[in-house]
DNA sequence: CTTTGAATCTCGTAT
DNA sequence: ATACGAGGTTCAAAG
């Protein structure tokens, strides 16, 4: 339970200070808004002025610095940052984050806290259920008719020497088919099917290709059409049906006669 | 400044619901640290079980739901979302936050309230330096003999019917140049170029390919090699000086014989 | 270790 | 509105 949670406002320098680095060793999840600026050197460098921010640390090196506006955090460190905390020549707190493989480094210079919390969250393993490419193609697996009638699969996840298929298997004639999954397919989605193609047929297999998405981007239509590649829209409402009925009775997969 | 910074230390839901409603309609920046469950309803599905996470909301609509660990909202809603706080049937604050184009919708049901703070976040325009993709095009254009001896730009950010290429030129013998920039150029950014390549052969144009980049994966090296597409390593540190130098000096830059 | 592809990617910009 | 490309993308999986 985060009921541990501690908080000071308006801390003096030194407050801060002691305040972050006891937090910091109990690898607590760290708050701090605070007027400061901030300085970025890896990858690319930047310098933001001086303003008003929220500054999260989380116990897995997250670090995170979130302006005013934005989804996005104006500076960061992703997980796996070493976080410190030191006073300035001048007396001021600097919150320091590095990471050592690319070598990154964020700073951020305290002009003045306003307020700051730490605490350890608890949170159980959570079971977040969501509707993915991954369903999309587990309910094409279950029900290979919404892809097309007499439509037969076997390899999943094919390697093809320049990325994997998603699902290769055989349409009703016997014909190899290549079956491409995205949740919104865009050229560049039919631009992988497309190498995959090719690649096949450089090692001498003629096959066609599927797009199966829940939509299709113009583009994307176009360039399959051209090169006879079938694309077919699902709809996300069939998915979860599908999804939910297997759950309730889940019958058997058949895999066979796939690629050998 | 952010003095008018405030905050309740356990609040219980109608407290909660009161503060949580003055600082929406005041626009504020809010956090909060709380026991919630999530449900997410939109692009995909989501429904995240009990626990402790912190809540961002600002003031452009951005809303953020941080667990523990990493980088990346665990959930959340782009900016240009509406945000309302409500009490449920059984007493509990549910805070809402929606977007209609796409329809998404992110509910978080509170449970227990840690701390809850609200203030307006003063952060003047901040001239943030960084060294971009563009800052590479840039130097570029100032010095092309970077990219090779005796070559010259003329068109920049030219459509070529399938995306547009970065700079267009011609070099010393006077054949047709396409350049592509890149940061780090993987074999998507190689493919890029040669689709313009492809594009301009279909006019009757026959145009050489170069990659720029600070650096490149095997794959993307490979690919250009096999089509006769030269790429240009570059240093980060040499752009900053090139751009460095011209800030202190601008020359001008001459933009000619172009393809028309 | 690097490479590849997904993501509720977000965000800007041009059409 | 839609589409395309950039991003310090991050993240996980696979070779």
């Amino acid at each position: 339970m985060s009921s541990k949670l501690r908080h000071v406002v308006e801390p003096s320098p030194g407050e801060l200070l002691s305040f972050l680095k006891d937090a910091l060793a109990h690898r607590a999840f760290i708050l701090l808004i605070a007027k400061c600026s901030v300085s970025y050197y890896g990858r690319s460098r930047t310098e933001l002025g001086s303003g008003d921010r929220l500054i999260v640390i989380k116990e897995d090196g997250s670090f995170l610095v979130h302006s005013k506006t934005g989804y996005a955090p104006v500076n960061w460190q992703p997980s796996g940052a070493r976080v410190t905390a030191y006073l300035s020549a001048d007396g001021r707190v600097i919150v320091e984050a590095t990471r050592a493989q690319p070598y990154e480094r964020v700073r951020v210079f305290i002009e003045h806290a306003y307020l700051a919390a730490a605490g350890t969250l608890k949170e159980p393993p959570a079971p977040l259920v969501s509707l993915t490419e991954e369903d999309l193609r587990t309910a094409i697996l279950i029900d290979p008719d919404m892809v097309e009638p007499g439509i037969h699969f076997g390899t999943i996840e094919w390697p093809v020497g320049v990325g994997r298929a998603d699902i290769v298997g055989r349409d009703r004639s016997g014909t190899v088919v290549v079956v491409e999954v995205k949740r919104e397919c865009d050229r560049s989605g039919a631009e992988q099917l497309w190498r995959y193609l090719t690649k096949l047929h450089e090692y001498g297999v003629s096959a066609r290709g599927i797009l199966v998405a829940f939509s299709f981007t113009h583009e994307a239509r176009r360039f399959a059409r051209a090169r006879r590649i079938k694309c077919v829209a699902v709809s996300p409402k069939r998915v979860m049906t599908i999804l939910e009925r297997w759950r309730r009775s889940p019958g058997r997969r058949t895999f066979s006669s796939g690629l050998t």
